[in-house]
DNA sequence: CACCAGATCTTCT
DNA sequence: GAAGATCTGGTGG
């Protein structure tokens, strides 16, 4: 069952840590995000839509990928309103043979640590762009429980640098980066 | 382990 | 012309 992608960015991104992530059976564990949105002078969208950005000001739900620095692919969730969550590690549990031989490399510590990393192992390129998360080939695996989250400030941006959007799963060893515990924050209630 | 350059190209100034 | 929501392989400690 798919997340309920239309909400607030943050609430997004926080609420994604933990969910599982295949695309065409290969994914794992979504452990690290980061919130963006139409207000953030670090997004994409906030000099409003553009050809590239299309898909953050389409509707929730749908995947928004660009290319970055020439040669690598991001994977973002979008939220509605020119918002989206960058998804920016998972623990790899599907699919691991093939994401090692697509990356070309055995270390699972570093299958899926890193935005260009993940979209490498699963196969995510730009055709992927527009399409609709809530179905194939797609699939989501709902979290269980409240997983303790730590926020911290955003990777790789030069702009609003101190807005603390990106979320981390506590003491994963698949994060791209440590982020401190020191600022760790709850996570959403679950329905029961 | 830290730091640095190179890859490679679209978007923005 | 420069910068960018990055990654990899090299060099030096």
């Amino acid at each position: 069952m798919a997340p309920s992608f239309e909400q607030p960015a943050e609430a997004l991104a926080r609420a994604l840590i933990g969910v599982t992530l295949l695309f065409h059976d290969v994914g794992g564990e979504i452990v690290e995000t980061e919130a963006y949105d139409a207000g953030d002078p670090a997004s994409h969208s906030f000099a409003g839509p553009r050809q590239r950005n299309a898909t953050m000001f389409g509707p929730p739900g749908h995947a928004y990928v660009y290319r970055i620095y020439g040669l690598h692919h991001c994977f973002n969730v979008t939220c509605g309103a020119g918002a989206a969550v960058l998804i920016r590690a998972l623990a790899p549990t599907h699919g691991v043979a093939a994401m090692r031989a697509r990356r070309g490399m055995d270390d699972l510590s570093r299958l899926c640590s890193g935005p260009g990393r993940l979209c490498a192992a699963l196969g995510i390129d730009l055709s992927v762009d527009g399409t609709d998360l809530r179905a194939p080939p797609f699939t989501w695996v709902e979290r269980r429980g409240d997983p303790p989250i730590a926020a911290g400030r955003r990777i790789g941006i030069s702009r609003a640098v101190d807005r603390p959007w990106r979320f981390g799963l506590v003491d994963s060893s698949f994060l791209s980066r440590p982020i401190s515990s020191d600022d760790t924050v709850p996570a959403p209630r679950l329905s029961k």
